[in-house]
DNA sequence: CGAGTGACGTTTTTCATATTTCGTCATTCG
DNA sequence: CGAATGACGAAATATGAAAAACGTCACTCG
């Protein structure tokens, strides 16, 4: 192992280090109510630090939120990657997105906080992750034409209107309004309307 | 004309002469910037006269989103009544939901200020319409199955789900999120993947 | 008598400034 | 030499007193 290997490998634990902490704290006090040199003490080092390895805390903020959306999209990948018809796959593709987005927001009010300025303010990260998971589906819905389990159609057209009617299945708000509310139907009952459309 | 009627009748135009005043100044200076006295003003009247209709600036408020929410049923009410096929009706049902949605959003900056605060604390009105909403979909639906345009299956539940697929298009906040950005669907794409589900 | 008002106590908002937090850099230390 | 830091200026935020807005009521006036 080269002398740079071992450097940015030491490098990557202390990023990793950060964010843990960083996520903790964030999660415990709140993202306002926290700040560097709470982290930094938490870790046992200076403030000064922690911008070696994160420009901002904002930048910190942008990279938890990038941790996040890779895992949800790493858990979306296997789910689409398993063997199984394209309708089995694409309904457990929205009920682990609907429970991501549910375990995410049981901490409520901290992470909240964090979720709305980064919905608000539009990231490209945000905008970037719904685009892989569209493709996703569109791979799905693509497969599961040429195997004759849903209509000829367009497949780009299909994934997009899919998302979007299932959207409050997904989107973290949404979920944290229509949890509250009492409903008829079930997330289940949402993915077969979207499904039949499919077919 | 009873003496209690002529009152009466004066009453309610009292009532509409401030919320129109109210929703004017409130379109043009934001609702926060707005004060109980600048509407008594615009008006030539006193503060104090005000509260002899409104029991507070937040009474205004809820009646001006109640007149809104009046009138876009009142729309909705003429579609659904009008003489065509569901799926007709149901389309222009929600294109008429989705263009009400919009013009009221093209003020933005100043009426997002109060639907915001109307939404985030979720008044029972906005319940309230949704579900009336909702029950006029679900008869549109019901009539849809009877004329066998439509499967077999519970309206009520369908009628939910036809509304959260749509919900983008109807959702002040994500409508003025998804006007921004570029997308694969137009409105008409995503009705008539709700439509084909319930087909 | 009752529609309308000016005056007034209470609550909320504004605004100046005091304090905290952010983010940089020259310097230390292993 | 480079990982780590304390000290520091700039930016943001907490604080509290002053001002404005809210909402009430005794009173006026047609």
């Amino acid at each position: 192992m080269t002398q740079e290997q071992v450097a940015e490998a030491a490098r990557r634990e202390n990023v990793c280090r950060i964010l843990d902490a960083a996520e903790r704290l964030f999660k415990h006090y709140g993202y306002a109510k926290t700040n560097v040199a709470d982290i930094a003490r938490d870790l046992g080092m200076s403030s000064a630090n922690i911008y070696r390895f994160f420009s901002s805390k904002t930048d910190i903020h942008h990279a938890l939120a990038h941790r996040m959306m890779e895992a949800s999209y790493q858990a979306a990948v296997s789910v689409a990657d398993r063997k199984a018809s394209a309708s089995e796959r694409l309904k457990d593709f929205t009920l682990s997105q609907f429970k991501i987005t549910v375990d995410t927001m049981l901490d409520e009010k901290k992470v909240h906080e964090m979720v709305v300025v980064a919905i608000e303010q539009n990231w490209p990260v945000i905008e970037a992750h719904i685009e892989r998971l569209r493709l996703l589906v569109e791979r799905m819905i693509t497969e599961g034409i040429a195997a004759g389990e849903f209509r000829e159609q367009e497949p780009a057209l299909a994934a997009e209107c899919f998302m979007s009617a299932t959207v409050i299945l997904c989107h973290p708000q949404l979920v944290a309004k229509c949890l509250a509310k009492s409903r008829i139907s079930t997330p289940e009952d949402l993915i077969e309307f979207g499904l039949r459309a499919l077919k």
